[in-house]
DNA sequence: TATAATTTTGTTATGATATAACAACTAAAA
DNA sequence: TTTTAGTTGTTATATCATAACAAAATTATA
């Protein structure tokens, strides 16, 4: 598995939105879960933002296509996207990032960009296998890892401060 | 650097909490930084749990003990010592942490347990030697790392599920 | 198809976490 | 001692998330 496009990248977004609702279509419909409109709608203002988005945010924008404004209606989307692997959701920002790789098990870790914002998800089997190693071996059973690294991306380096992307 | 005694471990937890305190004396007066008394008594209530406290929590603490209860109180007190290094954030549970080795700068890795909600931090130098490399990679000027496991500790493993220590 | 069971959504209210803005105070420096 | 920088007090508000229960829609069963 590998996922490290940047953000930044030239590509057609809009096939990386389709892309994505078909496989959340095939895997709800493969695992007896309703895909219904509101969450498929959900997922797909997640992916139109290439920056993680907030709970409140979707809100907004769901609210305006005449959805129900109320919080519950968003967290309940998110509980539901989050439960299917469709998205990750970002802990040290409070925001929901589409997954690329919904298909495959894996475990969501991040490059978060103090500067632009922008995340890059990234996969890195070795780290894996070494947090099982350690955690195993404190008898400790591992089931979920949060590993989110801030700092400056490659873009954002070659700026000058404050000139976000 | 080797910190991964279990907070179950039988220990006279007043040392680890005077050790904290004094650490912190002279990490701040190093630093010339001052701990005034609401940042000193916010840190030895933060010790004296522990798991990791949440904001509201220390609040309250130190609301009953005469000082101001507003949040920004709280707030500040642990700006400061999350940036004097003397405590970690857990995001994933949105609380904090006593540092041990405030002493020496490294990053606050933990092992969570959904049960008891007690944190170990653990060190990993080959996993953070791996994360630079992997960040440096990728032209990623790696700031600050997350790193969050959760699961069943040891002594949950062996106890009924609910009967949380 | 009718009915029941299950799941999803609507709605209101509230809880939990965190910051903005500005005034007052206090300690340190000049 | 005046200035300066740092800290604390205070009020208000922003942001993130869930509880509880009613209504509607979907699916399963009779
Ligand atoms: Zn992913
Ligand atoms: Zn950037
Ligand atoms: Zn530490
Ligand atoms: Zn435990």
């Amino acid at each position: 598995m590998k996922h490290e496009d940047s953000p930044h990248t030239h590509h057609n977004h809009n096939d990386c939105i389709d892309t994505a609702l078909d496989t959340a279509e095939i895997l709800c419909a493969q695992q007896g879960q309703r895909l219904t409109k509101v969450r498929r709608r959900a997922l797909e203002l997640i992916w139109e933002s290439h920056r993680p988005l907030g709970a409140y945010q979707l809100l907004a924008k769901l609210a305006e296509e005449g959805f129900n404004s109320a919080p519950p209606t968003v967290y309940r989307a998110l509980d539901f996207l989050l439960g299917a692997g469709l998205i990750h959701k970002v802990e040290s920002m409070n925001a929901y990032l589409g997954c690329a790789h919904a298909d495959k098990a894996h475990k969501g870790y991040f490059l978060i960009c103090d500067e632009c914002h922008n995340v890059m998800e990234f996969d890195y089997q070795d780290i894996h296998a070494a947090l099982i190693e350690k955690a195993t071996h404190q008898g400790f059973e591992l089931r979920a890892e949060t590993i989110e690294l801030t700092g400056l991306c490659a873009k954002c380096k070659a700026k000058p401060a404050g000139a976000s992307a």
